[in-house]
This record gives C-alpha cells, sequence and structure tokens, in this order.
RNA sequence: GGAGUCUACCAGGCAGUCGCUGCUUCAGUAUGAUUCGAAGUAGAGGAAAGUCCGGGCUCCACAGGGCAAGGUGCCAGGUAACGCCUGGGAGGUGCAAGCCUACGGCUAGUGCAGCAGAGAGAAGACCGCCUAAAUAUAACUCGUGAGUUAUGUCGGUAAGGGUGAAAGGGUGCGGUAAGAGCGCACCGCGCGCGUGGUAACAUGUUGUGGCAUGGUAAACCCCACUGGAGCAAGACCAAAUAGGAACCCGUUGGCGUUGCCCGCGUUGGGUUCGGGUAGGUUGCUGGAGGCUUGUGGUGACGCAGGUCCAAGAUGAAUGGCUGCCCAAGACAGAACCCGGCUUAUCGGUGGGCUCCCAUG
C-alpha cells in the first residue's frame, strides 16, 4: 500500500527557489481558480509552492482549507514523467469551491499539466 | 408552567485509513553531529479576530526643569498595571430582578446658540396693565395759577397673553397707580456650621444671603496623572561582496623617479583579525500558569498547602478520504507572552433572582 510521504524536499522553501520558477517558468495551465506554473527540475522529485494572496482570499481559515487542499492533492499525485517545481497561486474564484470540486478540479489541472510534460519529454 | 433578567459552561461525536509538526525511546551505517526508519505521545480559540488600552520582556533615551500634542476624569478598594474589575454614591429607566451614564470645573476667563419671538444674558415693552410723578389738549370749579375729570404722549411695569427646548426661583399674603424678593411666611437654591461616613455624598439647621448661580467644557480652556520604540525587539554563527587593519613571505618581480646603481613611492601572495549580505541558530514557551483544599474579605482579590505540565510552526504543522450516529455543526486559525475591552457567533446545558398564572 502506497504511503505516498510529503516532507520538506517535496516543498519550495525559499524566496530564491521561487523567484526560478517564475523566471524559468516552461508550461503555464490557467483558469479563473487559479494559475499553475512549472518549470523542470535536477532534484529527482518535484516540488510544491503555494500563493495565496490576502487580499484575493481574506479569512485566514480560507487560506488554510485550500493550502491543505493543494498539498493533499499534490502528494497523492506520482505521474509526472519527469521531475517538476510548481508554483499554484489562488484567484478568488477558489474561495466559491467546495471541498470535493476543488479536488476534482486539481485531478483534471494535474492531467493537463501531464500531459504537456508528456508531449515535450517526446520532442526531446 | 409562562415571561424576563443575571451568571457559569460546551463548541458535533465515534471508527478505519493516508499524511504533517514537536518531543521521548529504540534500531542501523562508522565514534559524534546529521539524516533516514520504527514505536509511543502531544498538537488552535472563546473569541486565536479587531489591534482599542494596560503590563512583562528587549533596545534606546534619562542632572533638573519647561513647552507642545494626545488620552483619562464621582469616591474608595483590588491589581504588575489599566481607559479593566469590585463595592459605594449621584442621576436616569423598568411593576420588579436588573440595566444605562464622557458622572471634575461654566457663582476663573473667552466663545457659541438655527427658526420663532419685543427680548436669549448686567435682557426685554408686541398685546396687555397703570395715571402716582412729568407734560400736552379739552371740559368744569375757584379766580390768574392751582384743583378735579377725560383723552393722549413720554414714562412706569415682568402679574396675565403670545413666541420658544429654555424668558433671569415657585405658591400665598402684604404692598402698590399698576407691579416687582419691594417686604413677610412656607418650599427650593447657595454659603456657613453641626451630625453620620475613610471619601464621594447624605442629612439637620429657631445661622445667613435675597435669588445673586440659564445651557454648552466628546467648544477653547483650568486642575490632576502620563519617557520613546517594538520579537521584522534584541543576541549569536556566518558563504559572498566593498573598502580596511596586523603579521609573515618575496623584495632576484612590474611601474614611476632622465641612462645605471643605491634609496624612496606604488603594486603582489599567504595567514589572522574585523566586517556583516544570503542563509542559519536563539529569543520560544514553566507562566502575574491551570486544578483543588483551607483561610481572610460584602466583593474584586489576597495568603498558605497539595497536585499537574497543557501547541510552539518559520513559505509557516494541527489535515484529506470513507463509513456510522445525532439535536445536523455558527463565528472563525496560535506567530513573544499575559491582563482587559470591543466586535462576530448555529445550537445547547447548569445555577441565582424577579414578575404573572395554576394547584396544595
Amino acid at each position: 500500500m502506497g504511503s505516498y510521504p510529503f516532507t520538506q524536499q517535496k516543498r519550495l522553501l525559499k524566496a530564491q527557489e521561487y523567484r526560478q520558477v517564475f523566471d524559468q517558468a516552461s508550461y503555464k495551465i490557467s483558469d479563473r481558480h487559479m494559475l499553475i506554473l512549472a518549470t523542470a527540475n535536477q532534484f529527482g522529485q518535484s516540488r510544491l509552492g503555494v500563493i495565496i494572496a490576502k487580499k484575493n482570499i481574506r479569512l485566514a481559515v480560507n487560506r488554510n482549507r485550500i493550502k491543505r487542499l493543494l498539498r493533499e492533492s499534490f502528494r497523492h499525485q506520482t505521474q509526472f514523467p519527469i521531475s517538476v517545481d510548481l508554483v499554484v497561486m489562488a484567484r478568488s474564484g477558489i474561495n466559491d469551491l467546495s471541498n470535493t470540486e476543488l479536488r476534482q478540479l486539481l485531478e483534471c489541472q494535474w492531467q493537463r499539466l501531464i500531459k504537456r510534460l508528456l508531449k515535450i519529454s517526446y520532442q526531446t
């Protein structure tokens, strides 16, 4: 049975690491709830960073909820063909989604990303 | 039983499974640090919120005094302290239990007050009231300036009407031309004194004043009290980089000093010190701590004993999924820590008190 741990190595921790993703973002997936930036890394495992602006989601309780759901969904996601650094930026509409809706939406976004990644890796 | 009021408390639960953070123990590589693995254990709130006050803690400033700005403001007590709490007083409100109060000083000064109204602060004559004094006209009487009556002017007047939120104490009697604290009695008010109370204040007065003292100080102002900034405080370690210091090596190197030599200036390499950016460590949770027993106090709270240890993250943990149950889950997430205040909030539980109805 898979345990899917989520340790410090699987997160973006420093401002510099976030900046790298912003500067070299080779893949972008966007809709009205969120924006996902991604870039390939050399660590052998994918890493996640989350940005939720106070302006978009006012209450700390809701910011925590979205952050946790994002992490949980990312933790169960093991199908990336190459290791990538991700930054997920929340937009204000995301707070209207229920837990179930958000989970389904994220599942869908991961599939879109995987397709893009596969396409690139075939070309190279 | 119904209605109300005050106060204390709870904040969905259980099971399975996959994770996250701290701590403890065990095991492995290779001593240790560290990392990984396993097990155990702990892991948001009554408001964690707003950041509105007060402290602890840290740094800065500090001989003493003054000025400015802001805040607080009945009295006493509690407290580390407060703008908080408790008790008391005063005023308002409710049948009551209760609740509310920005509650120092406009008999220090300055200012302000729409509309209405004659007049809004050493006030005022619109209607009304008066003809005593002054004066004008007319009539009459006595007889040449006096009297009486009538009408008016000036004048007197704050009783009555009218305006207004408010008209410069109220009622009665005297008084007067009419009136008026003008005088008196009672009531009210101020001052003084007595009594009770630590005091705010209450109460009495067979003392006194003759009404002088309208409102507004979240208007200026007067009186009393009041250092500043914050954990991104502060402390430590420390790649990089700028410009430095000391020592050593070389001085047989380069450049300049007219060509050469000496000398001088400048330049080099290494080590250490210092510096402090990125980053890291610490501050960081055992405390004005919780629970409980006794005791002092009307109470807030104090004192003494016993017992317990209850989050500590740092891109930031405390969650996801599945199933079951019910009264169907609100507001909402620690970020140095406490004491308050304010605001948000689905429901529910216990206790005290008041009023109404019924029964005994």
